[in-house]
DNA sequence: TTGTAATTTTGAACATTGTTAAATATTAAT
DNA sequence: ATTAATATTTAACAATGTTCAAAATTACAA
């Protein structure tokens, strides 16, 4: 039957939705199965129907958010040439989107899922977001030799290191404490992986 | 009076100890007051005499196990002559004692404290730790002119940066899911830092 | 030594959160 | 319209952190 499929799917995003709301607003410490479904209008028992627990709904939050992000990250950085500062800016802009929603980093990356194995493809596709937002670009640098083809691939994944150690830090150990001193040191570093 | 101080830090050091061999065996997620008390020897509700709360007396044990890796550390490098091979493996050797224990890696970076503010001079603790356990050797390399002065700090933050983020998502995202291809990446990325 | 005051320890109880299952309400089908 | 299927909810349980009053222990003074 398709009608159930629709009104099935229709549900679960009643309860996504709310939970993206509390993830954008107060963020993942006023998400819990009571929360969401008083927002979604419905029972937390009724969440079960649909979810088979709180973690695999919290999951599903991420294709939305990577989507959100790429399209700010585009808003961002549409008017810059390619080349490295375009990566660069790409960067920031990412960075940006984490900074304004503490709790979508959270959940992409603090966050622990009730069974890793199942949710590897979700994983996967978090982990490998920043070096997807900068595909093009890694690509037309190695094409137009602004960057060692060999180097590369270190570099690829020295950003994706040196950019999630620096938000984690900031994020869940306020270290450093200012936000200038945090912006500073982003642009430090992605000028040092790009000297 | 004296002896009562001296009881009462010998009370502290049995919860603490507990919670110690928790952290190094089963990690993180068996923690709990109940666990701690039981192995310690007392009712839960005699953790509150000595401890604010949990999350206080979980932090207390950070000193303790950075004296611990640090001894790690010294033995396993002691042999290595000074200059950027000896950072490198003082680093090496940061990553393998979290390796060993992940559950102390979750308490030095991941596990939230009840109020950040109250606890900032341990989490100064943690992040200056790795600078700290190479800071004889960053100066060696300063000194002999085998490191360029003004890029020596931009350095130290790239370093800390790149371990935070390898180890944590190694730890907490499975990422890569093999220890020999983490092992790769590590030495790629410090030989990178350090070309 | 013994009765009392101070201290320590503990079990009971409460709050919060995730989860399950039985009961209830709603919808669909004959 | 009655009944079967489905959806939703309330009640209840488990785990965890925390508090508090009662119980046990210790210290001390008469």
């Amino acid at each position: 039957m398709k009608n159930k499929e629709i009104q099935e799917e229709r549900m679960r995003g009643y309860f996504i939705e709310a939970t993206k709301e509390l993830l954008k607003g107060e963020g993942l410490k006023v998400v819990n199965v009571r929360n969401i479904a008083d927002r979604a209008g419905y029972s937390f028992a009724t969440l079960y129907t649909y979810f088979k627990d709180v973690k695999d709904l919290i999951f599903e939050c991420v294709k939305d958010f990577q989507d959100e992000c790429t399209e700010f990250v585009e808003l961002e950085t549409k008017s810059q040439p390619s080349g490295v500062g375009k990566i660069k800016a790409i960067t920031k802009a990412y960075v940006k989107y984490f900074i304004q929603y503490p709790g979508i980093f959270e959940l992409f990356f603090i966050e622990k899922t009730r069974d890793i194995a199942h949710k590897q493809p979700t994983i996967e596709m978090i982990y490998t977001f920043l070096n997807r937002l900068c595909g093009d670009e890694w690509e037309y640098c190695s094409e137009n030799n602004l960057i060692d083809a060999n180097k590369a691939e270190i570099m690829k994944n020295q950003l994706n290191y040196v950019i999630t150690g620096l938000v984690f830090l900031y994020i869940n150990r306020r270290h450093p404490s200012e936000y200038k001193e945090f912006s500073r040191l982003l642009n430090e570093q992605l000028d040092f992986i790009f000297a």
